[in-house]
DNA sequence: CTATAAACCTGCTGGC
DNA sequence: TGCCAGCAGGTTTATA
C-alpha cells in the first residue's frame, strides 16, 4: 500500500520527532522482519546509536545514525512505522520490531501481513543502490523521462512500477497518472508520442504532488507515523472507482488485470491506441501486444 | 529484454 | 448465518 507520498508522510513525521533521539533498547518479536543482519546483531549494532535525520528514497524510509550506520524500512504492502508515549499501545498482534528511545519515546513496526523489512546498513546503497529516479526531484525531467522509455517495448503500466526506472510510484499512482495522461496501461512505452511522454511526466508529477500534500491515501491499511490516516483517497480518478463514471467523459471506469495487478482506466479517454478510441469496449483489457 | 507465475503473509469480501 | 475461495496497495526469484 505505501507508495511514496505515504512514505514521504511517514518521514515527515519521524524527522520532525526523531532527531537527537537515543536507541536504548530494541524487541524483535517476529525475526524475519529484519532483513540483514540476523536479528541478534541488528539488535547490538543499533542500541546505543542517536538519530541524525529521517530521510526517503522512493518506498524506503531512511534514518541516519551516528556513530555512523543507516536504519532502512520498507513498509511493503501492510507496514506501519508508529511513534507513541506508553507500551500499553504495543499489544497489538501485529507489533513486530519495537524501539525504545531513552526519553522513553517508542517507535514500532507493525505489520499484518509480515511483508515489511527493516535493514542495518553502512551504506545505504546496498539497499537502494538500485532504484531509479526520483520523480519529485529536479533530475526527473522530460529529456531523462523520455530516454528512459525508448526502445522499450514493455507495456507503460508495469515499465512504471519497475523501481530501477523510477522510484516510488505504486499500483494506485501508476493508474492515476495514466489517467491524467490519457494513456491505456497497456500501450507499449516506445509507442508513446512526445507529446504523451511530456502529458505523462507532467501527470507523474502532479498526481504525487497533490498525494504529498493531502498526506496519502488510506483506502485500509495506511496510517502516519501519529496513527493518522491520508485523505487523497477522496481525490482518486481512476483506482477503486471501477464501474463509475470517468471523472472527464462519464464513461464507466473499467477494471482489468495487467501484469498480475489490478488496472483501472477509462475506456474512451484512455484508447488502447490512438485510432481505436471508437472502438474500446468497457470489460475488455487488450493486454495482448 | 520481456513476460508470467509463485512466494512471502493475514484479513476481508463476496458468493453460495 | 456460516464457510471458503479468492483477492489485496510490493518486491524478489525462478522459469520460459
Amino acid at each position: 500500500m505505501p507508495e511514496l507520498p505515504e512514505v514521504e508522510t511517514v518521514v515527515r513525521g519521524l524527522d520532525a520527532v526523531l532527531p537527537g533521539e537515543r536507541v536504548a533498547r530494541v524487541d524483535v518479536r517476529w525475526q524475519r522482519s529484519i532483513a540483514t543482519p540476523p536479528p541478534a546483531r541488528f539488535v547490538g549494532e543499533l542500541v546505543g546509536r542517536e538519530v541524525a535525520s529521517v530521510g526517503r528514497r522512493g518506498k524506503f524510509i531512511l534514518v541516519q545514525l551516528m556513530p555512523a550506520k543507516w536504519l532502512l524500512v520498507h513498509l511493503r504492502m501492510t507496514g506501519r512505522l508508529l511513534l507513541s508515549a506508553s507500551v500499553d499501545e504495543m499489544d497489538s498482534a501485529h507489533t513486530h520490531v519495537i524501539i525504545g528511545f531513552a526519553s522513553g519515546l517508542l517507535l514500532r513496526f507493525e505489520d499484518v501481513r509480515k511483508f515489511g523489512r527493516l535493514y542495518l546498513v553502512d551504506d545505504p546503497l546496498q539497499v537502494v543502490g538500485d532504484l531509479g529516479v526520483e520523480p519529485l526531484s529536479s533530475e526527473f525531467t522530460v529529456p531523462q523521462f523520455s530516454a528512459a522509455l525508448a526502445h522499450r517495448r514493455r507495456s507503460i503500466k508495469p515499465l512504471l512500477l519497475d523501481q530501477s526506472l523510477l522510484a516510488g510510484l505504486g499500483n494506485i499512482y501508476v493508474d492515476e497518472a495514466l489517467w491524467e495522461a490519457r494513456i491505456h496501461p497497456a500501450r507499449a512505452a516506445d509507442s508513446l508520442s512526445s507529446s504523451e511522454i511530456t502529458e505523462l511526466h507532467s501527470a507523474i508529477r502532479d498526481v504525487l504532488w497533490r498525494a504529498v500534500e493531502r498526506c496519502g491515501t488510506t483506502l485500509r491499511d495506511f496510517r502516519d507515523a501519529a496513527n493518522r490516516p491520508g485523505s487523497n483517497q477522496f481525490s482518486l480518478a481512476v483506482y477503486h472507482r471501477t464501474g463509475e463514471p470517468c471523472l472527464r467523459c462519464g464513461t464507466p471506469i473499467v477494471r482489468c488485470v495487467l501484469a498480475q495487478r489490478g488496472t483501472h482506466y477509462c475506456p474512451h479517454c484512455q484508447p488502447s491506441s490512438a485510432e481505436s478510441s471508437t472502438l474500446a469496449v468497457g470489460g475488455v483489457c487488450t493486454g495482448s501486444l
